[in-house]
DNA sequence: CCCGTTTAAGTTGTGCGCAAGCTAATAGGG
DNA sequence: CCCTATTAGCTTGCGCACAACTTAAACGGG
């Protein structure tokens, strides 16, 4: 690689870099698609995605939760989760029914396969923190550290969004 | 949400748990896209996307690259890389042309209008530091612990993969 | 009760992200 | 020099991720 750094701009002292490995953003984006990968094979073996393997292990956590709640507790769209929701049904994971009080609402709900799945996944966890290598402290430090950017972000965008709507 | 966590396998202290909230994979792609979020309106302003963004960080860099390293300082896959590079190439910000002396290589050049945008950008960086809210001793923090798990990671699949291939 | 508004979900289109398979060019051993 | 293996890149297919748009149900003020 032509390794001549000396673009305009990168030595101004005032200036955020624009080099690669300075930035956070990139760390972040090849750290969470590294650690994905790890789990891949580890939930290919029983059919899953990553994002499918999350929205299992909500349900497990509560078996039966509406779309709506799934957009919110993973941050994910509908456009996202509709299809990925009717995936898991196609493979007897999860069933769909629309509330009957509200026929707008759609629930979604643990299948006996669905819910034996988990079983089979039980020790997936356990392989994860061994390839990430880090300490149960630094784990938890990162976890605080990225929990407060992601709440900071939203807040930031939840702000610069909608913007009150003008009247 | 109907809130019992009453699934079988959380009481148990020997096993890790499996709740969404102590996933550390889950804190970490979700602080992931947020922060791309934040990056959308404002790469959106001169037609870029992420992953595109990177690129031109890389080339800004660099000036002139070959596909197989850009496929190693993302991270990312040939199939990425090559549509994504396409498209860079069709808005003029790039020029894409096979090496003289060994024509499997594809070398990536910048392009005046390439060079050109950078100065446009100049400014994304301070505005993403703004929305992160994190001082810049815990961003390094986070960054040191990101970098070490991705190595860490890239360690053990690299281990796990090939196998030293019998012979 | 009607009608505009809000809400929950789904649909469409574009661009990643990655596995699997393919092609063409080069290297390297006999 | 041939011939096999390797290398760099491309293509195809599937599943996210998200914006923009659509639909249908419920709400709520007059």
């Amino acid at each position: 690689m032509n390794d001549d750094t000396r673009a305009p701009g990168n030595g101004d002292p005032a200036e955020p870099s624009l080099l690669l490995d300075d930035h956070f953003c990139f760390t972040l984006y090849a750290a969470s698609r590294a650690v994905t990968g790890v789990y891949r094979p580890l939930l290919d073996a029983v059919g899953l995605t990553y994002p499918q393997y999350l929205v299992m292990v909500v349900l497990w956590e509560h078996r039966t939760v509406t779309v709506k709640e799934l957009v919110a507790a993973l941050h994910l769209d509908y456009g996202t989760l509709t299809p990925l929701i009717k995936r898991l049904e196609a493979h007897g994971l999860l069933e769909r029914q629309r509330r009957a009080d509200d026929e707008r609402v759609v629930e979604v709900a643990l299948t006996p396969e669905g819910t034996a799945l988990r079983e089979r996944i039980r020790t997936v966890p356990l392989a994860i923190g061994d390839a990430i290598g880090l300490t149960r402290e630094e784990i938890a430090a990162a976890q605080d550290l990225l929990r407060r950017l992601t709440a900071n972000v939203d807040r930031h965008t939840a702000g610069t969004g909608p913007a009150v709507k003008a009247p």
